[in-house]
DNA sequence: AGCGGTCAAGTTGAT
DNA sequence: ATCAACTTGACCGCT
């Protein structure tokens, strides 16, 4: 029932995303520059199948897709076409084959723009260049079967409810593609899952829920009461995030990541359903195999007859 | 071959 | 007023 999910790398496996940089680009011609942007376009599609098959391997339910896949594909000078890359065809070709194995395997995938990515900044441009942005992350989440584009609401600037209403105007202008794909998450500095909660029940987006932030940020609602009402926004299913502090609940920083998640950490409200939970840990496809070892072992533990090993979509033991 | 400074972008909050 | 912290390494220039 409970699938989790690796976000972007591996700490072990020798599974590795390429990238390159404006500068390194802007000191060749832009046909070199291209040909170099096409062999890490290429390379990065073979990691991701690469890392889809080590998640049907090892029982991990999702993968979290780097927004660098296509490393500057929107950046003002540096950016280009999918079509302006040599082999484009092949490489597109690739990934969709990377959507086939998602499909085939039922391994969830999806995308979290980073933080440059702001639809509630009242700077028009800034806004201008976060939906190109999305729009090139839509276009490879529809080649790769990928059904989350998940970002966070932004900026405050000092009045929060302003900004959500340029964020729910921005988000009712998004072409479908983005739109059918776009969820919100809590942050740990400016939004709770109560600032969310309307405007995701009003837009119907869905809340993705991450309870470490809600824990580092809270907002007088209980992880039960949040955990109900997000999954009501949800019309697939539901997909939140867990991490655990770096120095423990008590230390200076416990906004900070652990390398692995405390399964005290995991509230007890979310088991024993059909969700995805992102593991945000340091140690990545360890930490998250040694999670779901617990899980299974839990699930074995407490239950019996049938419902043994039922409490997890995919088991850890293979 | 190996090391380490640097990398497109926005916003906040700590100093 | 400046700058690290967010996700987090990987890359590229230099020795």
């Amino acid at each position: 029932m409970i699938r989790l999910g690796l976000c972007c790398i591996f700490r072990d496996e020798p599974i590795k995303f390429r990238r390159t940089t404006a500068a390194y680009l802007q000191r060749q011609t832009r046909d070199e520059g291209l040909r170099y942007l096409s062999e890490i376009a290429a390379a990065n599609a073979a990691a991701l199948k690469a890392a889809l098959r080590y998640c049907r391997d090892n029982g991990i339910g999702a993968f979290r897709i780097n927004s660098q896949i296509l490393p500057l594909k929107t950046h003002p000078q540096a950016g280009y076409a999918v079509n302006d890359l040599p082999g484009h065809a092949r490489i597109v070709a690739d990934f969709k084959a990377c959507g086939r194995f998602s499909r085939q395997f039922d391994i969830r995938t999806s995308f979290h723009p980073d933080q440059f990515i702001v639809l509630s900044s009242p700077q028009a441009d800034v806004v201008r260049r976060s939906v190109a942005d999305l729009v090139y992350q839509a276009e490879v989440a529809e080649w790769v079967n990928a059904d989350v584009i998940n970002i966070h609401a932004g900026g405050a600037y000092g009045d929060k409810q302003a900004a959500l209403g340029r964020l729910a105007a921005v988000i009712d202008s998004l072409p479908p593609a983005i739109r059918t794909r776009l969820t919100l998450e809590n942050d740990d500095r400016s939004y709770t899952p109560r600032d969310l909660l309307p405007l995701c029940e009003r837009s119907g987006l869905p809340l993705v829920y991450d309870v470490h932030h809600h824990r580092c940020l809270p907002d007088g609602l209980s992880e039960e009461m949040v955990t109900a009402k997000a999954l009501r926004t949800w019309d697939r299913e539901p997909l939140f995030h867990l991490s655990s502090p770096a120095d423990g609940w008590a230390g200076s920083k416990p906004n900070r990541h652990h390398d692995f998640i405390d399964p005290a950490d995991l509230p007890v409200t979310w088991l024993k359903r059909d969700l995805t939970i992102d593991i945000e840990a340091k140690a990545k496809e360890v930490a998250v195999k040694k999670l779901l070892k617990f899980l299974n072992k839990q699930g074995a533990g407490h239950m019996t007859g049938q419902a043994r090993g039922d409490i997890l979509k995919r088991g850890a033991s293979r």
